[in-house]
DNA sequence: TATAACCCTAAAGTAATCTTTAGAGTCAAC
DNA sequence: GTTGACTCTAAAGATTACTTTAGGGTTATA
């Protein structure tokens, strides 16, 4: 199956400017063309994509996707390079899900707070009553 | 207990020019200064900036900090705002959390997969390899 | 075969978040 | 009271990730 830009743009939701940016920077190793210059996406293409949003979410910049990608244009040479940056991805991605939950946790704490606060309708009042939840 | 800019840098780890391009945006509602314009960084300011920490690694805009900010300032007639506020910035750390909670998975999954095509030195061989597992 | 809806490129523009630079004042310690 | 390390501002510059614009070809369909 095949697809063109504008069907990949709706299925990923993903700008057609956004796709062609990307492939001209290099993140879409295998995106073929047709005589008339068309770009025609693949199966492999929509996965690429799909990686390229994982990366995306953690934090990666376009700069290392694309040396990423061009490893994967390597081939099989490649394959340890491949393993090594995927390692350091998933501990990138695992720190910032963990740092990220304890973000979470203090700002739960910090609703809380104004949950309180609200419901007092003063601030100084609600540090009050934190303070002798605590005691 | 009060510190200089630079005091402040080195227990956050963010640069001068970072404090200072954060104050001039307002989002140190109550930073005071010296006669001489110096920046006297207080405990409150260090909670700001935790604060700020944290709305960031939510991918929170720096504007929409500093409206946080600006209702900070003014007082106890914002505090239902502020808990309407962190309401909706608590679900959109829960949101982040567990979409990279997902990418995280995926990015595991593809580890593993790299980890049996570098054993195998083939890309090809470790998808051979993948589907005799699945079935 | 006309036409509307698509596609292309190159280049300029934009927004956000900092950083750097230049020029000048302040402060603490010897 | 001098000096070296610090502080200030304003403005320009840098980087990243796109988006917009301009000008022009392609394709499906009625």
């Amino acid at each position: 199956m095949s697809y063109t830009i504008k069907k990949v743009s709706e299925m990923t939701g993903l700008s057609v400017p956004t796709l062609r940016y990307y492939d001209r920077e290099g993140l879409l190793p295998d995106l073929q063309r047709k005589e008339s210059g068309y770009r025609v996406f693949s199966e492999q293409d929509l996965y690429a994509i799909e990686l390229i949003e994982c990366f995306k979410q953690a934090g990666m910049k376009i700069k290392e996707m694309k040396q990423f990608m061009s490893m994967v244009k390597q081939g099989d040479s490649t394959l340890k390079e491949r393993l090594a940056f995927f390692q350091n991805h998933v501990k990138q991605l695992e720190e910032k899900v963990s740092s990220l939950q304890n973000a979470l946790e203090h700002s739960k704490r910090t609703l809380e707070y104004y949950e309180i606060a609200a419901e007092a309708g003063s601030e100084a009042l609600a540090h009050e009553i934190y303070q002798s939840l605590v005691k």
